[in-house]
DNA sequence: ATCATTAAGGCAAACGTTTGACTGGAATTT
DNA sequence: AAATTCCAGTCAAACGTTTGCCTTAATGAT
């Protein structure tokens, strides 16, 4: 059973001395005679007494809690974001409340109403990607909550962001390809509505134009399509590919696979970039070359400023933007 | 800036009844007339009234969070576990506090303060060190928290645990190994002080010896070492190998990598198993044979019981013992 | 017409802490 | 000796909610 905890009031009693002057004695405010103080530390000691953060919460209107909403834990790259944000929560005092969403909408909703409602002082939320609706977000910039953004930029949100710039990444990524030699690069694309795989997206189409190699249509593949694999097969079979520049790494090594059973050469006849750099890039043969997004990084940085926002009490949003690096491994040539 | 949320006492005035009428019509307690609670329940709603889970805290002396200590994020392992509590508390209603003790004893101690300070109503914490002063977990007893280890038991610690059984799985694997036909097994050991690797240890030591084989240190290689690469290449020149168990899958798949280089055949020539069944075993080739730990069900369980004591105020501990399972895949030989 | 019952809602304390305003007395200044 | 300052504390309100007890008025039974 759960033992009634000693209080301020508590020990206020057992001294004859009111409340006030204990929490005045505790938290060194106000004047108190060095004898008194003494007295009601070393009380507070023999007790064990903790101050009850409730109760401070009620009125202070500050919880030091911040809400976390991840669309799930078992993707290393939230993972690493997790790890990158407590770094800086624990150092400040913060607690974090997590609440994962599934990348549904739904659950998504009912964490922002749950976060709130447990007067977080500050929320950190990656929408998930089904959401091409952001309204329940609004709902937390509406009660001022501080609010930041990771991964994905929403126009119609006015609020501070920390991504990673897609744009760069990709283009990057196809300007190597290009300078190794390759010209008939496909790209594996991710859901428009979001603005990473949209920036990807460009980023691709920037290379190619900067090249001077036109934009084909044709040689764009959806990765979330059910008939993504016949796809890549039958883009195989009829265009000259000598590259692929995927949305995720996990299109990539289904690419990598299908180009094994195909006894295509990688990198020598056929290269493959993939996005993110998931620990498992390292493990498959050959190692994947992959675009490697900063998530530890994105996560501290994205604490910061949220704890930046709450503690120096800023209006204004800020959007901060990461360099992604290209990661060469063994599906990628040299390039010359 | 942070709204000042609408309160009951403000629906209250509005509407000139007291505070304690709005709270009984809102909750459906107490004797209230139709009219009357439909207006209060329609004001509440036109204001978007939120009740302060804070102020509830306050009077009811519980805050519906659970505060969960882990090791780190960074491994498959913890995030199956915090997946699997997160699936059961959501579905209860209860929000997650967690903490990193990065396995070090005084983040540890500093965790179960914070969340006893925060007066969570349970708490599920994997101790990450092999010390055997587990004070800091004493004191949540002490003040009655319920409490639910994860991973390993103590003694002394008067509590509910949930754990697997290293030495067991451990024994397993090894006794597969030489069922298998192997006879000269290195052992791939984790950090001493990590009561799990040290258990796997044991497990390794007790096969060889019930199967009539000496222990020879000479075949135990540090998986952590700088030199780890060099000291299994070193091993293998020295002696006549026919198999690795490794304390982790990260270790296993390393030797997988050295043995290919060196153009071994797996697993006629040399089996390894693994330990985890991290998701990459399935990726790599030839997929890594290992020891499953139920993890996610290992979080599932630990928060079943937690809440169970919680919400039905039991006092006496239990104990959980979930079963460890071999997977056998490509890097292990048929047992006869 | 009288009494008992009940429905509707008010009152106030409680949870633990902080904080602005106040007070009584001692110490200091003029 | 009178006026001023300062120290050490007290008082009470406030944060938002719940809840046991009380009051009022209306309803129903006799």
């Amino acid at each position: 059973m759960k033992k009634k905890k000693i209080s301020i009031t508590d020990l206020a009693k057992e001294l004859n001395v009111t409340p006030s002057t204990v929490s005045r004695a505790l938290n060194g405010l106000g004047s108190i005679s060095t004898k008194r103080k003494e007295q009601i530390v070393n009380l507070a000691q023999k007790y064990g007494y903790r101050p009850n953060h409730i109760a401070k919460s009620m009125v202070s209107n500050k919880t030091f809690n911040i809400g976390l909403i991840l669309p799930e834990f078992t993707h290393n790259y939230f993972n690493k974001i997790l790890a990158g944000i407590e770094s800086i929560t624990y150092q400040k005092g913060y607690q974090l409340l997590i609440c994962t969403s599934d990348a549904l909408k739904e659950k998504e909703e009912k964490s922002c109403l749950t976060l709130l409602d447990a007067r977080v002082d500050g929320i950190l939320a990656a929408a998930g990607n089904s959401s091409d609706n952001l309204d329940h977000f609004s709902k937390i910039i509406d009660y001022g909550t501080p609010l930041v953004l990771l991964d994905r930029i929403c126009e119609d949100l006015n609020t501070s962001y920390v991504i990673t710039d897609d744009f760069d990444g990709a283009f990057e990524a196809v300007q190597y390809l290009i300078d190794s030699g390759c010209r008939n690069i496909v790209h594996i694309k991710g859901p428009d509505y979001i603005s990473t795989s949209f920036n990807r997206f460009l980023g691709y189409q920037e290379a190619l134009r900067k090249n001077g190699l036109t934009y084909r249509e044709e040689l764009v593949i959806a990765g979330d399509s059910e008939s993504f694999v016949d796809d890549v097969n039958n883009t195989l079979n009829t265009f000259p590919i000598d590259a692929f520049f995927a949305f995720s790494d996990y299109n990539a090594f289904d690419i990598v696979k299908v180009l094994k059973q195909r006894h295509c050469k990688i990198p020598e006849e056929i290269s493959v970039i993939g996005y993110a750099d998931e620990p498992l890039a390292q493990y498959i043969s050959p190692q994947l070359s992959t675009v490697k997004q900063p998530a530890y990084e994105i996560g501290k940085r994205a604490a910061e400023i949220l704890l930046k926002i709450i503690e120096e009490n800023i209006e204004l949003p800020m959007t901060e933007q990461l360099k992604t690096s290209l990661v060469h491994r063994e599906t990628t040539k040299n390039s010359h």
